[in-house]
DNA sequence: CTTAGTGCAAAACCTTTGCAACTCT
DNA sequence: AGAGTTGCAAAGGTTTTGCACTAAG
């Protein structure tokens, strides 16, 4: 959290309260993968109403700060949560066909994957996304009927 | 090619010009990740003028009928391939952030991972997207400069 | 004060839809 | 003939942009 400010301070770019209160929808709603409408919706009412524009943005630079990590699930639109790709384990998605729910699991096997790839590819690897389409378990149920 | 007529048959589509053309446009790009603007500048000038909405209506079409593959790298719009999610070895995209070239690698050990997270977590699994973003050699030597 | 950031409304994009005309079967 | 299909234009939904105004450093 200070070096948040540190690394604003370096880029020359103001921690507005704006900024602030868009990242605290993100702290605060941590188990959720919020779109802009999401955020804009959360955010209305605390301060002084930040307009739409304002919030894509800001998730716009918080993704090229790797604050945020842009998602995309296929449902038309952008989603983003609080980048943990600098952790040794960062997570995948498990996207429900049915209900659309989203549940998330670690990857471990992947990693050795990755560098078995980047070595044949020649590729340099930054990022991964994995996603996994099928029903989770509810749904395999109400299917039965 | 014959079971597409039979397809179509059974659940009396019907199997009109455009979506041949729109087929074959496919068969001679099989290279390519097309998007629906894509397909419609290919097959513009065959046949009499696609219109852009047919070309939507059929990429969803085939997409259902499981001849389509529906890909998404992030630019903004949906891409397609032709589907070849039944072979065993069905493949992922390697996505270059500088130049936007997309490679293709075979998996093999994500059958494996697949199989350990559908039992953890109780989905029934089935499809899977990964996607590993990064740097083209090309790019990389680029980068040095 | 200076420069970056905000809000608003308009514009830009991609995609979907209503409807009358059309064409496979 | 009759069902599904097409084209066009209009509408929808998300995201971007221009510009005058505001606020952070």
């Amino acid at each position: 959290m200070a070096d948040l400010r540190q690394k604003f301070h370096d880029r020359q770019y103001k921690l507005t309260s704006q900024r602030q209160t868009i990242l605290q929808a993100f702290l605060d709603n941590q188990d959720r993968h919020l779109s802009a409408e999401d955020v804009h919706t959360i955010v209305r009412g605390r301060a002084s109403e930040i307009g739409l524009a304002t919030v894509y943005r800001t998730l716009e630079l918080f993704s090229e700060l790797d604050i945020l990590q842009r998602l995309d699930f296929g449902d038309g639109r952008q989603r983003y949560e609080l980048n943990e790709t600098n952790t040794p384990h960062h997570h995948h998605h498990l996207i429900c066909l049915r209900c659309g729910r989203v549940r998330e699991f670690g990857d471990d096997l992947l990693e050795t994957l990755e560098t078995a790839i980047a070595k044949r590819s020649k590729f340099t690897i930054v990022d991964h996304q994995l996603k996994f389409y099928g029903y989770c378990e509810e749904c395999q149920k109400k299917r039965e009927n």
